[in-house]
RNA sequence: CGGGGUGUAGUUCAUCGGUAGAACGCUCGGUUUGGGACCGAGAAGUAAGAGGUCCAAUUCCUCUCACCCCGACCA
């Protein structure tokens, strides 16, 4: 991609009144454009870190057996009644009214799952059943905030598993446990997997994934020693506690929740007659779990995790491009531009390639920074031939060859 | 929904009773090229909207709307 076609470019001031450093800098970078509070624009640069980060948690689900698919954002109002959630939950839901038919903008998918799973006569060998999409959820948050961290309408994706037995449902829920980690680690973020309440969506506690950090909503209580973890709304410990599983001391941090996974049991199929015919005939309801991961919030906690005075910093999985090549103009070097360009596009390297002619070296070497591709490659008079390789994390500079630089980026 | 803040050029801001200004960005011309370069020219505005006070309102007052922050709430 060169980026004299990118759209958009970057700017040099944050928006008005823009505190939430995912904000000022998604927005300063390209990543994100505002339409409203709590709705953005995923922009190129953005649309292609969220493509990534959407990649990983489909390997990692897949290899759970899940499967993909894709569910409607807009529901009628009499599927919501069933479970009573139409007036139960309508703070949160967008509903509204046309041609005298009442509907709602999805804020979640419980109730289109327990209808499909009921609607498709299914056999005890059918399960687990394991489904999941991306799609974008509507809620009807009291105060937007934190730049895309808390959003009206934001990126999800939820997984929903559906059981004969209440062991079968535990089983697998630990099994996403561990899919969710793997997730995590890949991204880049480190999370603690913390106990909570269930909210709306079940009496059941409830498992967080949480990054450490001070924008985040959420106060949670941490062993400085184990994996213990509560979210303050249901802890027993406090600060300076000792751990109640090991001999660790309790620990305290705001959080921002990039998962979590909820045992719904069997409320929703009970309510909505989702049942199986057991060995002795007798039709039983299914049980169910739901698990969610926010892409467009995981997107907004990396660039709080992970960034400088200067810009963002991406870990390597989900940078939008996987090497950024400045060119500081100058007509002898043109040709060699061109051809580490080309030569590394014929290799697969997904590559930004800064061919302004109007721009300094300097703004290039800014407009690299505050984009934060983790690898820069800088071709001028002054590296005769060869190409400056530098991380963006670190201030070395190493002069190489072309086929050195496609030896390093294997 | 309660409290606070802010709305002026594409963006960030100045002007704060006498009728609109800068920087950045943009367009054109020229000089530049290792850390957001320089010179010249130019385009760009119903001062969020409505009402009020005043000889005169971007400026003061009222209401509405929008955005940001704190709180409440939150899957």
């Amino acid at each position: 991609m060169r980026y004299s076609q990118l759209f958009p470019k970057t700017q040099k001031e944050a928006p008005r009144g823009a505190e939430a450093e995912n904000h000022k800098l998604l927005v300063r970078a390209g990543f994100i454009d505002q339409l409203m509070a709590g709705s953005f624009t995923l922009l190129p640069l953005g649309f292609r870190v969220v493509e990534k980060i959407k990649q990983i948690i489909r390997e990692e689900l897949n290899t759970t057996g899940a499967q993909e698919m894709l569910m409607p954002l807009m529901h009628p109002r009499e599927i919501w009644n069933e479970t009573g959630r139409w007036e139960s939950a309508k703070e949160v839901m967008y509903q509204f009214k046309k041609d005298n038919k009442e509907f709602a903008l999805s804020f979640t998918h419980e109730e289109i799952i327990v209808d499909l799973i009921r609607k498709h006569n299914i056999k005890l060998s059918d399960f687990p059943l394991k489904l999941y999409h991306f799609s974008t959820k509507f809620r009807h948050e009291l105060r937007a905030k934190s730049g895309i961290l808390r959003g009206r309408e934001f990126l999800m994706k939820d997984l929903y598993s559906a059981h004969l037995t209440e062991d079968d449902m535990y089983k697998y829920y630990n099994d996403v446990t561990s899919a969710y980690l793997k997730i995590f680690k890949r991204i880049g973020l480190d999370v603690k997997v913390v106990e909570a309440s269930g909210g709306v969506f079940t009496d059941k506690n409830s498992h967080e994934f949480q990054v450490l950090s001070s924008v985040g909503e959420d106060t949670i209580f941490y062993c400085d020693t184990c994996d213990f973890a509560q979210n303050d709304e249901i802890a027993k410990v406090k600060v300076g506690d000792k751990c109640p599983n090991c001999d660790g001391k309790i620990l305290t941090s705001k959080a921002i929740e990039v998962g979590n996974i909820f045992p719904l049991g069997t409320k929703y199929s009970e309510k909505m007659g989702a049942l199986y015919t057991d060995e002795k005939g007798n039709q039983m309801p299914v049980w169910l779990a739901s698990y969610g991961i926010g892409p467009t919030r995981t997107l907004g906690t990396l660039v709080e995790v992970y960034n400088d005075e200067k810009g963002i910093i991406w870990p390597k999985s989900v940078s939008p491009f996987e090497v950024h090549l400045v060119h500081i103009e100058d007509p002898s070097t043109e040709e060699t531009a061109e051809k580490v360009y080309n030569t590394l596009v014929e290799n697969k390297v997904d590559v930004l390639w800064d061919d302004r002619k109007d721009a300094s070296a300097g703004e290039k070497f800014a407009t690299a920074d505050l984009i934060g591709i983790p690898i820069r490659l800088v071709v001028s008079k002054r590296t005769e031939g060869k190409i400056e390789f530098k991380t963006r994390n670190s201030e070395k500079e190493e002069l190489l060859s072309l086929e050195e630089v496609l030896e390093k980026l294997k």
